[in-house]
RNA sequence: GCCGAGGUGGUGAAAUUGGUAGACACGCCAGAUUUAGGAUCUGGUGCUCUUUGGGCGUGAAGGUUCGAUUCCUUUCCUCGGUACCA
């Protein structure tokens, strides 16, 4: 090759890998399947950023290796299309979204194009197409159908910017929309939730799969079980009684009185008049507030009493009820039983408010007057319990409860059902109607896709959009009678993303969503990559829907995706790129300048994948060497028989590349191939053999080069990737001579040189008549001699 | 606070059953080539000293060991996640 023409040259193979039938030339499937799936993108309009490179360029270099390997492999691109900037976008510029992000996935696809990865686009799948949308709303009435979907009255998170419900998982820790940044209000709506909780169980069974510990911590963490048990409280002079959920009723003797959350349905029942209007102004107060000042309180609780006092169930005191902003409306029952003496919060709380802390858990370090004791003790103050263990008490405890039929055992999760309705008009529609008397019917399957109407008012006004279409009014008249209403919410486009890896082998089926066999197939998808972000929201949402649709008869895996890995995030001057900060990169201009392939390969010399790192402009300059060297090297004349030292250098880079790569080390394995070119330059010819070797090597990493240089030194008709990677010959790879390292006292002295087969005595002996290694051994005695075999030998001196 | 990941040259980083710390690359220095610059090529490049050699050095302080970036204890810092979940 002349000059390094990457233009020319990635032009050119991007046009021949999108050719089927060039792909397919000299290729035999090999039988073993593999699912390489990176998630699929918003297709937005701009150009794609580093973090679009970042995921795809490796993951393609990856399934590329694995091709190579002899796997069938199966590495589809989509569009998670529908979603709120699409919409947008059309009420800010007049456009209808359809249009808006066909033009959007045009732009993307010539971008992705670029980044040159093997996608197989006879697979694709867009979910805002209705030959998608009508299968994720077969999904949805599937789980209706099957009572995983359902409607209710809930308080909810809304976003009063974009004017739209949130689930919990979108909004911030700080009380705001991870989209909008407003402060989430709450609002009480009817709202369609799928019932995630039904697997919450299942959920937390991760022995199937191979995803990073930090990912399975946040899903554990999220799903949040807890056990413990539920009780209850009759309340003095009332006729309520006030349910209690606690994972330590081992301590119910030290229960000295009850905080109910301020927004408790019993708290206007309950309080006395005295008390009426300190609670009354407390409940307006922290009402007003919203999510991110409560949790600011954190170091402050407050609260108010209510007047009135409950019955400690076990030992018949009169404890009295309060209201506090530390207890939280939307978890267990809403209130719960204070035991100031072994819980931080209890105790700070009854500090501040003078209220009985009473011991009831001894140990070696309490130190009751200073602090909560919250490790597990012997029981103590506490009747028939005492002289227990804390953990055997809690046994004893809920049979007694039980059998008094004033509590019971009981499994508390954090996880809540996912609300999965949208105030908005760029998403599915659910398809359900509502007869004249208001009651919810599933739309029949002769009328799916129950399309989204074009005639609607986007701008938000705080219902939904899909409210101002006459058509799907008409519609739904025409259909199903006078007096029916069509639902006018659309769903959460996690549920579109929720399924979308079912698809993708089957993108055409008209007649399902998929057909069962060859989903059992090809799935569970091998490797998925992608960002961390996801951890709680996308990747459990994939899991319930396969689990569920396993359920329903639909697939026979229990998990969608084997194994997942994220890459790390690519910073700029030590932060996150972000258009706000004004500090992101643009790929384009490196692009321009050296190629995509160097612009990949870049991306993945910077350091491991899984961390990212801070993009440095200089560094790519390294790697553009680095290609142009192996033209240089492949421009040697060609010779019947390499040198055995080149051969040796290559049998040892291929190993060392194949294990690098089969464990998702990029950066070490280029660096292997720079060290191997870096000897090689020496070299007058080389065999084509060895170049071939060599040109296999770089391939999954700088493909379009590769392919080219495999044209002008191989087959002119049959792609690299059409042929097996190199296997490396032991015997080769290993070195005949190796260095041993002298040390004395544990301090390097020299070095010696010594045939691999050496024996441990003459190779101790070579290393005291070593010059620099005798001076430090002379005078001395010699106490211990360690040989650690092939590496060193330490002198242990006196 | 809790959970997770990490801290190694001027920079990005290598180094795993504990065995030559800094591979590879950027940058920098010197030389070659060039009218010059750029590009390219060759050599050097952790710090330091009394430099054919020595001392120090992987956030800090201890410990185990013939030998520690690696194992143990204590501690500081950075990043990501989470946040009163009873």
């Amino acid at each position: 090759m002349d000059e390094y023409n990457f233009k020319k040259i990635e032009r050119k193979w991007q046009e021949k890998w999108n050719d089927q039938s060039f792909m397919e030339n000299g290729y035999s499937i090999r039988g073993k399947k593999y699912y390489s799936l990176t998630m699929f993108s918003y297709p937005s309009g701009s150009n794609l950023h580093i973090g679009h490179w970042y995921n795809y360029g490796p993951a393609d270099t990856f399934s590329r290796f694995k091709r190579m390997l002899g796997y069938d492999v199966f590495q589809p691109q989509g569009f998670d299309a529908f979603g709120l900037p699409a919409e947008n976008f059309a009420i800010k510029h007049n456009i209808h979204p359809a249009k808006s992000t066909q033009n959007n996935i045009d732009t993307m696809k010539s971008q992705l194009d670029s980044i040159g990865a093997l996608y197989d686009w006879h697979k694709t799948v867009t979910t805002s197409q209705k030959e998608y949308y009508r299968w994720t709303q077969w999904l949805f009435l599937e789980l209706y159908k099957n009572n995983l979907a359902y409607r209710k009255k809930a308080t909810v998170n809304w976003d009063p910017i974009d004017q739209t419900v949130l689930a919990n998982e979108q909004v911030l820790a700080d009380g705001t929309s991870e989209r909008s940044g407003a402060l989430v209000e709450q609002k009480p709506l009817e709202q369609w939730f799928f019932k995630i909780t039904n697997y919450a169980d299942e959920l937390l069974s991760f022995d199937q799969i191979d995803w990073p510990k930090k990912t399975i911590r946040m899903q554990e963490h999220w799903i949040g079980k807890s056990v413990g048990a539920t009780l209850k409280f009759n309340i003095d002079k009332f006729d309520y009684n006030i349910e209690v959920f606690t994972t330590r009723p081992d301590t119910l003797f030290g229960a000295t009185y009850l905080v109910l959350a301020p927004e408790h349905p019993l708290v206007n029942k309950i309080t006395t008049d005295s008390q009426k209007d300190d609670i009354l102004s407390y409940v307006k107060e922290i009402s007003k507030k919203n999510e991110l000042q409560r949790t600011d309180l954190n170091k402050d609780k407050s609260g108010i009493f209510t007047g009135s006092y409950a019955i400690n169930p076990i030992n018949g005191k009169n404890i009295p009820i309060w209201i506090g902003d530390y207890v939280l409306a939307g978890y267990g029952s809403g209130a719960i039983m204070a035991v100031p003496g072994h819980d931080e919060r209890d105790y700070e709380f009854a500090r501040k408010y003078k209220l009985s802390i009473v011991q009831v858990v001894d140990g070696p370090d309490v130190d009751i007057d200073n602090e909560a004791y919250c490790k597990d003790g012997i029981v103590i103050n506490s009747d028939f319990l005492n002289g227990l263990s804390t953990k055997d008490a809690k046994i004893k405890i809920i049979e007694h409860l039980e059998k008094k039929n004033i509590g019971k055992s009981k499994i508390q999760f954090k996880l809540k059902d996912w609300l999965i309705s949208r105030q908005r008009y760029w998403g599915t529609p659910i398809p359900i109607v509502y007869d004249p008397e208001g009651n919810p019917h599933p739309v029949p399957d002769e009328h799916l896709p129950w399309e989204l109407p074009d005639d609607v008012e986007y701008k938000p006004k705080g219902t939904s959009p899909l409210g101002t279409s006459n058509e799907l009014i008409d519609r739904t008249e025409k259909i199903f009678g006078k007096g029916w209403k069509p639902e006018i919410d659309t769903m959460d486009t996690f549920v579109c993303s929720s399924w979308y890896y079912l698809r993708y082998p089957d993108n055409k089926n008209t007649s399902s969503p998929f057909d069962k066999k060859i989903i059992n197939d090809i799935l569970p998808v091998d490797i998925y990559i992608g960002g961390a972000e996801h951890a709680t929201m996308h990747l459990l949402y994939a899991r319930f829907v396969t689990k569920a649709l396993r359920d329903l008869g639909y697939l026979d895996f229990d998990e969608p995706f084997k194994k997942l890995y994220h890459q790390g995030t690519i910073t700029k001057d030590g932060s996150k790129m972000s258009k706000s900060k004004g500090n992101t990169v643009s790929p384009d201009q490196f692009i321009e300048e050296y190629g995509s392939d160097t612009f990949r390969c870049y991306l993945m010399f910077m350091g491991p994948f899984d961390e990212g790192g801070d993009w440095n402009d200089k560094g790519i300059k390294g790697i553009y060497r680095f290609l142009n060297k192996l033209i240089n090297i492949c421009n040697k004349p060609n010779t019947d028989t390499s040198e055995l030292k080149f051969q040796k250098i290559i049998h040892k880079t291929t190993k060392g590349v194949t294990a690098d790569l089969k464990k998702i080390k990029f950066n070490t394995a280029i660096s292997k191939i720079m060290s191997c070119l870096n000897e090689l330059t020496s070299a007058n010819s080389l065999s084509l053999k060895e170049k071939h070797i060599l040109i296999k090597l770089i391939s999954p990493f700088a493909p379009h080069l590769a392919e080219e240089l495999w044209e002008e030194l191989n087959d002119k008709n049959i792609s690299i990737f059409n042929h097996f990677w190199p296997e490396h010959d032991e015997n080769l790879a290993l070195d005949d001579t190796i260095t041993i390292a002298i040390q004395v006292n544990g301090k390097l002295r020299g070095n010696v040189e010594v045939e691999k087969d050496k024996d441990k005595d003459s190779i101790i002996e070579l290393s005291k008549q070593n010059k620099n290694v005798s001076k430090f051994l002379d005078g001395k005695s010699i106490i211990k001699e360690i040989y650690v075999p092939s590496k060193l030998v330490n002198i242990v001196v006196k």
